[in-house]
This record gives structure tokens, sequence and C-alpha cells, in this order.
RNA sequence: GGAGAGGUGGCCGAGUGGCCGAAGGCGCCUCAUUGCUAAUGAGGUGACUCUGUAUCAACGGGGUCCGAGGGUUCGAAUCCCUCCCUCUCCGCCA
């Protein structure tokens, strides 16, 4: 969230932002509340601190003085529980409206509604040609006996599948590759729960907000399935005060990611471009309160993943995401969308995002800075990454007439030194 | 699932109604001693928030915080209730 301060001494700016956002929230409502507080603040102040003082006389007054002390204390009791009522009202209102505010987008974020508007800044590689017509990955897949989205669906419902042989292998492989890549970075390996509780979700950013799209177990346990390694990475710290020596923070883990994909029926239905579990890997990154540092990491860690999917011979994309496709606590977000033949154009397979210190903020994960004062950290994370949109990009993209798989060089060594997976396909009909 | 113990400052740990934001130790910082390191001695060392000294730099004052929330009381880290969490033993299981 932001900082209060900030909110009142910028009300415009926070409010153009969450225009820009399409997000609703009320900043003259929070300000209202606020002036309030801070009337009756002080007053609460002074009548505690009355109290207090009383209470300390009677610790050593006599006992005709008690009778009287007493008297006065209880009067004071009585003006100070409404006001104590009132400011504790308030306090929860405001953290509530608070929590609503959205993050203050970059200057440079493009204005827009939806992914459409999003502004490409840079293309590399170039889409395959083919001379032959190309299968999808549902058909690669299924034809190959790597991919069983009906199985998925029996075990699981609509939106799962099953790998099977080469393809759960190459699975494993690109996840490895890019787990290496980012060691090779000097990231730190995390393996962390993916059922986790309502406060890393509070923490950075998806509630309240996105309970729709997270599972919920019942309430015996009332934990969340994780949509992404990101949200438990980035609480790793919550409620700490790092020491400055100590960051940044590098961390990098291979996770589950669960999704509800509520309200995108009928939206990529076929395949396994959209689906409700797949693996990834996940860079984050803590780091001390610079916006110039957070925005170095930001192309850092953009680079990070360009790299992988270099190392994987894809072509691919990096847009600008616009004002309207930012979640609430983004500053700013880069989409890298890489090339899948089957859609004729680029899908999108990572999320790199800066948020400042929103996260941290909610998360209260600070740190001590060179002069040993506090201050809220900046995080930042990015997809390094994902199972299932890289399988499709490789799978479609490396195809050959035959329909085996190209495997590019720097997954052989993953897949047993082999250069191609699967076998000769019937000429299709 | 059964039985028990416990949640206090960066860490360990004392504290059963007012003198406790909290002993003591560790760690850390400053100074002294020392050729360096180490050791020793003295002092200092929480977060958040409001406020004053004409700038959140410094210093001063107030308030809140001893897992969370309620309650009792003039007054609670200390008593009561609810919840959360951690640990130990037994059982069960990967």
């Amino acid at each position: 969230m932001l900082d209060l301060k900030f909110i009142r001494a910028n009300a415009e700016r926070v409010k153009e932002g969450a225009r820009l956002k399409r997000v609703e929230c009320d900043v003259d409502g929070l300000l209202r509340l606020d002036e309030e507080r801070r009337a009756l603040a002080p007053r609460v102040d002074e009548l505690r601190n009355r109290q207090k003082s009383g209470g300390k006389e009677m610790a050593k007054a006599n006992p005709e003085q008690r009778v009287r002390i007493l008297e006065e204390q209880k009067k004071l009791k009585d003006e100070l529980g409404g006001l104590e009522t009132r400011l504790s009202e308030l306090d929860k209102a405001m953290t509530a409206l608070q929590l609503l505010v959205p993050n203050v987008p970059a200057p440079e974020v493009p204005p827009g509604k939806s992914d459409a508007d999003n502004v490409e800044i840079e293309r590399v590689g170039t889409p395959p040609v083919f001379d032959f017509t190309p299968r999808d990955h549902i058909d690669l897949g299924t034809e190959q006996g790597w991919l069983d989205v009906e199985a998925g669906a029996r075990l699981a419902g609509s939106r799962n599948y099953v790998l099977k042989g080469d393809l759960a292998l190459l699975e494993d492989a690109v996840l490895r590759l890019a787990m290496e890549h980012m060691l090779a970075k000097g990231f730190v390996p995390l393996s962390v729960p993916t059922l986790v509780r309502y406060e890393p979700l509070l923490g950075t950013g998806y509630f309240p907000g996105g309970e729709e799209q997270t599972y919920k177990t019942d309430a015996r346990d009332e934990l969340y399935l994780v949509g992404t390694a990101e949200v438990p990475v980035t609480a790793l710290h919550a409620d700490e005060i790092l020491a400055h020596t100590e960051l940044p923070k590098l961390y990098v883990a291979r996770s589950a990611c669960y999704r509800r994909e509520a309200g995108t029926y009928g939206k990529d239905t076929r395949g396994i471009y959209r689906v409700h579990q797949f693996q990834k890997v996940e860079q984050v990154v803590i780091d001390v309160a610079d916006e110039a540092k957070s925005i170095a990491h930001h192309r850092s860690i953009l680079n990070n993943s360009k790299e992988v999917l270099d190392l994987c011979e894809l072509s691919y994309r990096v847009v600008n995401v616009c004002g309207g496709d930012l979640g609430v606590a983004h500053v700013q977000k880069f989409d890298i969308e890489t090339w899948m033949p089957s859609r004729n154009g680029f899908g999108e397979t990572h999320s790199a995002s800066r948020f400042y210190d929103y996260q941290a903020r909610r998360l209260n994960l600070r740190y001590r800075d060179v002069e040993g004062k506090v201050r809220v950290c900046h995080t930042l994370n990015n997809t390094v990454a994902a199972s299932t949109r890289m399988l499709i990009a490789l799978l479609e993209n490396h195809q050959q007439a035959d329909g085996t798989i190209r495997l590019p060089e720097a997954l052989r060594r993953f897949m047993g030194g082999r250069a191609t997976i699967g076998r000769a396909l019937a000429r299709k009909g």
C-alpha cells in the first residue's frame, strides 16, 4: 500500500493513477477519515496521559487522596471510552480503504484498458516459417502420445492435463535450464510453501480483490494455493528489519502454481495455454528503497528471462503493459510474449513487475540503511519460465515436417543429449 | 487424532496488578587501552505515531506496542475469556 503521508501530499496524483488503472478507490473518503483521526488522536493522547499520571499518583497516595484521585480517574475513563472507540473505528475503516488504493503507475506506463493496448517496445528473433502445415501443440502432443487433456479433465476437470514421456521430461528440462541460468546469476534457490495463509496474499497485493482467482481450502485450514511463488518468496522476510548489508536479496524458486481462471470460460479453452496448474521458476528481488536501483533491477530481471528464451531459440517481443492491465500493486510491468504458431501471434509467457515499496509496506518488510534509519524495502519479480506456455512455444516453434521436435542446444543436456524428440508422424490428411 | 508446555526488544531470557518499554546476558555502536586483531573497561543501543524547538537532520515532550482480539480494574506483560501460532511426547502416515 501507499504511505498515508504520500497519499495526503499527492492526492491528485494518486487519484489519477487509480483512473489510469481503472481501479475504484475512495481517496477523498480516506482523507476525510484521516482528518478526523488527526483531530481526535491528540485529544485521546492527552487524556491517556492524564490517566496514566493519575495512576502513578494513586500508587503512592494515602487513603484519603486515593478516594479523590479515584473519582477523577473514573471521570477520565468515561470521557476516554467513547473517543477510543471512535479512534479504533477510524483506524479500521482507514486501513480497509488504504488497502484498496492502488500504486501509482510510472509516467512511462501507456494509457489503455486491456492487454490490447499494451505497447510493444522490442521484438527479438524471427518467427519460424514452415514449408509444411504446422501442427498446434495439442495435435503434436496428442499424436506423439505426450499430452492427454482428456485424462486431465477426467482426473481434475477442464483446464487440466497429463504430460507423458518426453514432454514430461521436457517440462523438467526447461525448468532446470531456467533454474541453472538464475543460479549462475547469483540468485539463491528457494523451495517454498505453495499453500499459504491470508497474509502473504494480502501483503503481495493479491488480496483483497483476487479471491475469485485463488483456490482456498475449507474452513478446517483456511489456506490458499498460490498462483505464483512470488507470494511466499516476497513474503519470506515479512515483519523483518533486514540489514542493508544483506541486500539485495536475489531469490529464485521453482513451484507449482494454481489458478482458478474464474471468468475465463470460453477463452483459450483448447490445449494447455490457460490451465489451473502448472510449474514455474520465478525470480524475486528485494532491495533498498531507491527508485533508480529498482528500475535497474527491473531491466536486469527482464534480461534474465530474455536470455532463457534466447537459449530456447524462441522469438518474442516485450510489451510495456498499459494502465488498465496493471495490478493494484504495480508501478510498471513488462510482459514478454513468445511467438506461438498456433495463435499466429505472441502469447504471454513472462511478466516482470516493479512495485517500489507497495508490497513491502503491506508486508512490513523493512531494512536499516547505512545511517541506521529504518526504511521500507523495494520488491520486484519476474517469471523465468512457466512450464505449460514454454512447452507450447517449444513444441510449436521447433516442430519439423515429420512431427518430430528439434531441441535447442541448451536443452539437450537435460534430455539425454538428444537433438530431437518424437517419432515421425503420419502426414496430416 | 490424544496429552502437555509455551508465545516478552535483533537474539537468548527474567518479570503474577501501579516504581516495567520492560532486569540480566548476547549481539551491535561510541569512547578508552592496544602496533593490528583479540581481550578488557566505560557509556549507548526497539518499532510505530503525534507534537515542540522557524525544514522529518538533531534534540525534547506525549501516545501506542510484551502473539491477536475482547473483558475485569482508577490502573494489566502480569488476572479472566476467545482465537491464532510454536514446541514436546504418544498415535497415524508420506
